[in-house]
Parts: structure tokens; sequence; C-alpha cells
DNA sequence: TTCTTCTGTGTTGTGTACAACATCAGCAGA
DNA sequence: TCTGCTGATGTTGTACACAACACAGAAGAA
């Protein structure tokens, strides 16, 4: 009776459905297989994963609460475009929020943990001799997931990964629509393996404090460097 | 072109009613109109509401999915239970993001917002006269509600808000079971009417950071005055 | 008595038909 | 040629019937 059972949403077949197909689309979506605008049908996606429409609507409810998708009534369902300058408060928030996961109940990981982190490092530095823009994304994105488990608050976990996957987009359709596409593409990978060599240099001596400041200027910068390149794009053509 | 439509949710009347719902479901649970244990029926919800069970259960899977209720296949939908542990975190996150919002975009109040500060204030001071542990609930939530509006970072308002639907509820049920339960509530009302006192000072003179470090030390405060509380209960029978 | 099994009852989860709605092509009229 | 209307078509939203499941309580055997 001490504590509370860990309680995990594993009982419950229909539930673990909702999860898998839940975080199936989400992928999608980050990853701009569905671009924004794209218009999904439901009876496709209910067809795919073999279930009816109505299981199926509850995961694009739960999407669309979270901004990443909207339907419209007699129209249809909508990924939801996103402009820079609407994900600025969404960077505000998450800068300060990479500092609290090194604050609040940090947990310092066990071996297996930093072994992902050292992998992460290798796909990272793989990445800098043949730039791939979708691998990109999808180690940022495990990365963060990582990061995120630093912390024993759960809520603060929750929240944090949310508030990437509404920025994450941005950062392939940015880079998508410039002209020096190649260039940004090794910068940004540059500086995201030195993210990942400092972080990892602070898990190992366990300074969980440092994780979240270097995490947290990174954040800044990127977004920064975002900024700059999506205004001056403005002006060129 | 420039800036963005104001994009208000309102074209659609089914996503009315369902905001309509949801708040109602919300509020209920969290004045302990349904308290937790309680089993609902989403047959009697729907007709109750004058709708199907199909956009009766879309408003719960909401509510699911922030904490609130727990649907059990075969058996109910349940009102979560709560305990003063479980909470920690939660709270202590709560304390982080009180002081962001005097420090992301604050946004100064028109006039008629401050009346509305002033006019919490005279509830409140009412309160003390005829302490009434409802009315306190509801000032409470009114009061969190508007100083949410005082940032113009809205992700940063809706996991404020959030958060704060998923903590309040252990007010209202550990003061229940108090054996002192009367001065334990007037305790809280006279703490509470001050903090309302000096953040409405503090709003006056346009020091937004300053709102944010009395709200801060006050939601520590009264989290540690609670825990207390729970576990000098604990011990007494 | 006590344990086991089974059946009845009530609840949530799913499938499906239909209503409500938006959009576009086609056409009539000026 | 352009404008405004109308019907066809396709999509999401809703209602309802039924399946899947949990649980209590009765019935029966040891």
């Amino acid at each position: 009776m001490t504590g509370g059972e860990p309680q995990d949403e594993s009982r419950g077949a229909a539930r673990e459905r909702y999860e898998r197909i839940y975080a199936i689309l989400r992928n999608r979506i980050c990853l701009l297989d569905y671009p924004p605008g794209q218009r999904l049908r439901e009876e496709d996606l209910a067809e795919e994963f073999h279930v009816s429409r109505t299981p199926l609507r509850r995961v694009l409810g739960r999407l669309e609460d979270e901004g990443l998708l909207r339907s419209v009534h007699g129209v249809g369902t909508i990924v939801t475009d996103i402009d820079i300058d609407g994900l600025q408060q969404v960077y505000q928030l998450r800068v300060e929020l990479a500092e609290l996961i090194g604050k609040l109940s940090p947990v310092n990981p066990e071996e297996a943990t930093v072994a992902k982190f050292r992998a992460l490092l290798a796909r990272a530095a793989r990445l800098l001799d043949e730039p791939d823009a979708r691998e990109f994304a999808s180690v940022n994105m495990e990365f963060t997931h990582l990061l995120a488990g630093l912390t024993a608050n759960e809520p603060l976990r929750e929240i944090n990964e949310r508030l990437y996957y509404q920025t994450t987009r941005i950062w392939l359709k940015t880079a998508s629509k410039l002209s020096q596409y190649r260039e940004m593409l090794v910068t940004e990978m540059t500086i995201f393996h030195r993210e990942i060599a400092d972080i990892v240099a602070a898990i190992e001596i366990g300074n969980l404090e440092s994780v979240g400041h270097i995490r947290r200027a990174h954040i800044a910068m990127s977004f920064q460097r975002l900024h700059e390149q999506a205004h001056s794009a403005d002006q060129s053509p």
C-alpha cells in the first residue's frame, strides 16, 4: 500500500493500441511524412490500422487537442501549418523547462541509458559524413526523449515532450524551403553533434544541472538561427 | 496576412459544445461534485447534455488524457483518486511555472481585468466572515484563471491551468477529512485573502515579476501546509 | 461450511448507417 | 464573358445497435 503501484496503463489492450496508433501518427506528422496542410482521410487511416473510424477518431481528437491536427466538419482532417513566429512562445517556454529537467527530481541514469546516449552520439557522428535530414530529425527526437527521462518528474517529462512535438516540425519545414539547404543541414548537424557530446560528458560526471544549462543554451540558439534564416529568406526571393 | 488572424475556435457549433461540456465536467470534478472514486455513467451524462454517447465520449477521453478520469472497459468511468504524495511533482512544477508567468511575455492587464481582481479580493474578504469551502474553491479557481491571463504566452497559460486542475482537488479532499476542519478553513482563507491583496498591490504598480514571486511562495507554502496536515492526520487516528 | 463454477446484469469499446456540412463543377441568365 | 445558383460529391459529426468485458451472486460439489 506504500507508494502506490507502478500503475502502468498496460492493462487494457485497447489502450495499448490507442497509444500505438497515436505515437505512429504523431511521428508521421513530426517527420513531415504528413506535411503541413496535408488532408487525412479518417477512413483510410482506419483501414490501415484495421480498426473502424470510432477508435481512430479518439486518436485524431487527441492530436487535435495537442495542436497537430485540425478537423473541419465537411472538409477534412488537416495537418496544422506552423510558422516560426507563432512558435516563439513555445520556444521561450521550452528554454525554461530545459533547465528545470536538471533541477526538479533529476535522476542519475543507469548504465544502459548512458549507453543509449553514446549510441546517439555515434549516429550523430555518422550523419556528419552522409547528411540526411530525416535521420537527423529522428536522432533529434530520440535524443529529446532520452533527455526527458533524466527527470523523475513525470508531468515535466510529459509537457517537455509535448512542446517538443509542437516545435520540431518547423525545422524540417524551414530547411526544405531553403536555397542553402545543404549548408544549413551540415551546420546544424555539426552543432547538434557537439551538443550531444557536451551533454554526454556532463552525464558521465553526473552533473545533470549542467545538462540542463547546455540544453537550454542550445534550444535558445537553435531558435535564433531558425528565426534569422526564416527572415532573411523572406527578403531574398 | 501579417500576424495571423485571431483564429478563434469559434466557428463550429460542435466544438463550442464540446468545450462547454468539457468545462462543466472538469469543474464538477475539481469542486468535488464528483468526488474521487465516483462512478459516472456515460449514458446519464449524454442524456443530461442532450447528446448521444459518441460526442460525450470525446469529452471523457480528454478528461482521461488529463488524468481526471479513468475509463475501464466493462466497469465504468471513474473519477481518479489523488493523494498528496503523488502530487508532489506537480506542485514542484507549478511552483516554477508560477514564476515564469511574470517573466515570459508578461502583459499589463487592462483596467477591466484589474477590476476583476479587486472583485475577487472582495469575495475573499467576505469569506472571512462566513467561511464556505466550496465558495473558497470557486474563488481560488477564478483567481488562478485570472493570474494565468497575465502572460501572453499561451502554452504557458494552458499548462498552468491544466496543472492547477490536477492539484486543486486535493485541498477540498484533505480539508473535508480533517478533524480541525473549521480551523484549517479559516487559516487558509486568511492566508488566501492576504495573497490576493499582495498580488493586487503588485499588479496595481505594474510589477508582474513580483506577482510571480508572491504566487510562487504561496503555492510552495500551501503545499507544505497540506503535506504536514496530511501526515499529522495519518498518525493521530 | 467453503470453494468453484457459471450465469445474469451492467458497463465501456467498436462497427456502421446516416445526418450535417463544405466545396466544386455545371449551367442558366444577363 | 461573367455571375449567381443548384445539384452532385465527398468529408467529418452523430446516433444507435451490438460485441467485449468485469463483477456479483447463486448454485452446486467436496
